[in-house]
DNA sequence: AATGAATGAGCCTTCATTCAT
DNA sequence: AATGAATGAAGGCTCATTCAT
């Protein structure tokens, strides 16, 4: 049934694209990539990069959203209600832990600049996803009386944040030297924020001065 | 007193140069700034410009240095730790805020990619400072008997990243729309990490639970 | 017989920048000819240049090499043995000339520096291959006893510095005013050299003097 | 007595950026060497520079007479024509290769080129008083009856032009490697031309065929 | 006379993009 | 759909020269 080969190959391309961009930006930075470059890598011609891409940026685009997809889906996991609360932070912290290792070289685009409103647009949809997955898991979590309620939005946009600014310093920065120190850190604070103990001493009074800090 | 006319000059030239570059960074991104542009907002010549810096990726890094410190000062207060605990994270956090608000329009520059090391760790070590003296200031916290002990080193630089991550959302995503939300929110977070209480519904026993945990 | 237009394409191209290259350099020197200029006289974009020479300077060697080759077949022509001793002079010399006095333009290469190595030793091979074909001769020349035996290597290369520079006074510095003057004094010193008789009044003498001089 | 204080210093600094630019050229090339570090190797200012020569060709026109001088002076030693002649090509070409050897670094800018018709006559000037002070030798041994009648400017020159290439390919292009075997088969060539013997095999009955050819 | 900070014209080179085949 | 030779705009950087001090 050759009616697809085309399909395939289409695909294929692509992909290859994808996936030699991916790792020439990783090595040498998007700016100090050319598109000759990619095409080699990718076996294809200057020319056809641009049937798939409208341009350069376009490809950069596409690399970050797949990569960013990659760690959305840890958090999307349907069973994660079906847990024990208490096991929930350090599963998803050490399943982001994973991807990141897995990904290593390619992390290091999530420093790059996109000046293009379109294009800021397009990647944080991507970084949207995985905020909407933890509201959602917040919500879930406070209606079955889980948690107390809390301003979920925000508090799903901070932890990602939190998450993936430790992710960036231990593999961007330290290139994952101390990847276990730094995910043993984060699980123990989060939990903290989940479970307590608070790091004030004798706390508790401090928790009852403050009572009705909490939205 | 012109004893040292050259001086003042000198470094009057130096600041304009940089002060011009942090403005058209910020407006138009790091590479679709031209040295001709940054010469010309600064009303130096283009080769004045590299009088005082060696090529223009110095520039960004002396710029993004520069605005790392204005930041890494707020932790630096030496009065912090004769005021109460319980005001310190709120005073951090809005003092921290009020920064990136006057910057607004430089922040993205924390998004730019330095592939060189040399310039990695040249802006790694203005990162580090705010991290240094947040380390300090819990240190003494618990050397007070204020705070219970805890990875202080780990702490500092996850809280670091987690503001950064929050500032950097607020501010440069969002473009500061939502200020006040975000401030309260991470405010109301690191007190509840600090001061509880935790966000599991009867917490409590859940602290019983993992006691042990925080190392 | 269209099988390979591409490559006589590619040639002419790269001939075309050669010849643009070879009157501007000749025209205006080295450095006060720019890539655009060349460009633009070959009927190319700028960018094409580079797809044919790596940089300005190797446009500069080829041209050199070139120039070169052209004196440098002058010498190889292998009918050289055949004809009279009494006539090779004078031909090699006049065929020289009428050379030079073609190319008379860009006789001024010959002065270029090339600083780099890699480059000294591309030109040094092109003139390198004209003392081979006089050495070559005089080899023959003695092997069938028209000459005496002398040091060869050293005569070729000497007398292509002689040739060369008289012609460089010629054509380069006089631009060829006294062509035929040069001409003839140079064949007469040659001949001279080669069938006497020596400068000194009453040489006879001299001659016996100085005997075993001659290697 | 401070009269001319100034006069000293003036022709200090005059001969110290001569000497600097002098070695830098011949290090580095022409093009490659700034006016910076020529001031900087002569310990004055830029601005000093411009004081003593109007641009910077100007200064090298000037290294390249003063350096054409010193080899001139030697063919104008007044005590020439008091020495047997059979001992002047060896005087000439032994002493010109001891100041070139002495200049070793510097030769390599003879072969600089010069555009401007104004600068080439500057420096054909220094190169006709050497043809000038041979063909100055050439008359008087001739009215003298030491040699025969021949024509005296053109053989200056040649023999000028023979020298200077036998020396740069000596010492600019072989970095004076073979100096001796150079020097020694220049010698034995002039001496040839001079006093004979000729190179032809028999070469007696081959100057009798030719009689005329010398005008 | 001496200085050296400032100037700015100009050039080599790169590389995203196009388009004829 | 695929190619890759050709394009040419654009920018970082240099450095000879000037001039206020």
């Amino acid at each position: 049934m050759p009616e697809s080969p085309t399909h395939d190959d289409t695909h294929d391309k692509r992909r290859a694209i994808i996936a030699a961009a991916r790792d020439l930006f990783a090595k040498q930075g998007y700016e100090d990539t050319t598109i000759a470059e990619i095409a080699r890598a990718a076996g294809v011609a200057v020319g056809t990069v641009y049937l798939y891409f409208q341009n350069k940026r376009q490809i950069l685009v596409e690399v970050s959203v797949e990569l960013n997809a990659t760690i959305a889906n840890v958090m999307q996991s349907p069973e994660l209600l079906n847990l024990p609360m208490s096991q929930i932070p350090r599963l998803l912290i050490e399943e982001s832990f994973r991807k990141c290792h897995q990904n290593l070289s390619v992390m290091s685009l999530f420093q790059v600049n996109l000046p293009s409103p379109e294009e800021v647009s397009q990647l944080q949809v991507a970084e949207q996803r995985i905020s909407d997955a933890l509201d959602s898991f917040f919500r879930q979590a406070i209606a079955r009386g889980l948690l107390k309620p809390f301003d979920t939005v925000m508090y799903a946009l901070m932890l990602n944040g939190l998450v993936s600014a430790v992710l960036q310093q231990c593999f961007v920065v330290e290139h994952g030297e101390h990847e276990e120190a730094y995910r043993e850190r984060l699980i123990e604070l989060i939990e903290r924020l989940f479970f307590g103990p608070a790091l004030q001493a004798g706390n508790r009074a401090a928790e009852e001065g403050r009572q009705g800090a909490a939205t």
